[in-house]
DNA sequence: AAGACGAAAGTGGTTGA
DNA sequence: TCAACAACTTTCGTCTT
């Protein structure tokens, strides 16, 4: 067996030099600074089987147990026919009702969540998120669903709302903009989902970080890993100075960005940075003005201009 | 001609009486 | 429930490279 197959390779600058970062999924190249893949999960088994008699040892378990399954692939039912021969009468009537009940309410329920994670994973997987992200969002569905709050809402509405808050929770944010592109569902809309399911579900939710977001515009962008590191730098020594709070991530995270390319000599337009960080160069300029009073990086892009 | 800059008016959401 | 408010956007004119 050839060791190649499973050595990856940044196909951008052909470097093994790759950063795997298991928590957010995402392996990044260390020398382009390019995210080669979001979606992580190794499906192969991690034990061999010889015979089928060791293969009986060695399974553990039946198929896995997954909210992304509408019934988390396992069923249940109330009774089985066999069991009508030692009950009767009164006994028997309770058995029937119960189980016309379980039927019925089980089988919206599940009606529902069933196009629920269709909808779901093709989401998410035209987000490329990994399956954690997903895991969660399917779950904090089903748990919306079963307190009645998808009623007077959209099914996909819901999801989409789901899905912003599993990757908000899982430290992999993905702007309100890509999620109404992946789902088709307005920016409003998802943000008002988000709110009331959160808040009725009690999930409480961090602020996301910006420096969540440099990464993978940083990516976008075609900028050196270098630019990317000392835009997370000023990011910190902004929120030292506290001009972060009360102001949208994605805008600090795209002023930190600008100002680093700027330092490295990568020039990016104000306007290219802002597309990808999905706010307007107006944002970026007034964010771009308090980094360089407060932090006094005139001089360094200054020497930068002079060469 | 394109990009950067800044002023002014408008939008959607939060807060506090 | 309403008004004040902060952050952000849109639009547009001017300056710089």
């Amino acid at each position: 067996m050839t060791q190649s197959q499973y050595v990856r390779k940044c196909p951008e600058c052909g470097s093994i030099n790759l950063f795997i970062n298991k928590e957010k999924g995402e392996i990044i190249c260390k020398d382009c600074g390019l995210v080669i893949e979001d979606k992580m999960v190794d499906f192969r088994q991690e034990w061999r089987e010889f015979d089928s008699d060791g293969a009986e040892k060695k399974r553990r378990s039946g198929a896995p147990m997954t909210y992304t399954q509408y019934d988390m692939g396992l069923g249940t039912e109330v009774g089985q026919k066999s069991d009508l021969y030692s009950l009767s009468g009164k006994d028997r009537n309770k058995f029937f009702r119960l189980r016309k009940w379980q039927y019925r309410i089980s089988t919206a329920i599940e009606r529902n969540l069933k196009l629920a994670l269709a909808e779901l994973k093709r989401s998410s997987s035209y987000l490329k998120l990994p399956q954690s992200v997903e895991e969660e969002a399917a779950r904090i569905y089903t748990l919306a669903v079963q307190r009645g709050l998808v009623r007077g809402r959209s099914m996909e509405s819901v999801v989409a709302g789901a899905l912003y808050a599993a990757c908000r929770r899982h430290e992999v944010p993905r702007t309100l903009d890509e999620l109404s592109e992946a789902s088709g569902i307005e920016k409003k809309e998802i943000g008002r989902t988000y709110r009331f399911v959160t808040r009725e579900l009690g999930i409480t939710i961090l602020p996301s970080n910006p420096a969540d977001y440099i990464a993978r515009f940083s990516s976008s962008l075609r900028l050196s890993p270098e630019t990317q590191s000392h835009a997370v730098e000023i990011l910190e020594k902004a929120q030292e100075s506290e001009l972060t709070s009360g102001r949208g991530p994605t805008g600090i995270a795209a002023a930190a960005l600008y100002v680093s390319a700027l330092i490295h000599g990568e020039k990016r337009t104000q306007r290219e940075v802002a597309d990808v960080a999905g706010v307007t160069e107006v944002t970026i300029r007034n964010r771009y003005k308090e980094l360089l009073e407060e932090l006094g990086l005139e001089k360094e892009i200054k020497k930068v201009k002079k060469k």
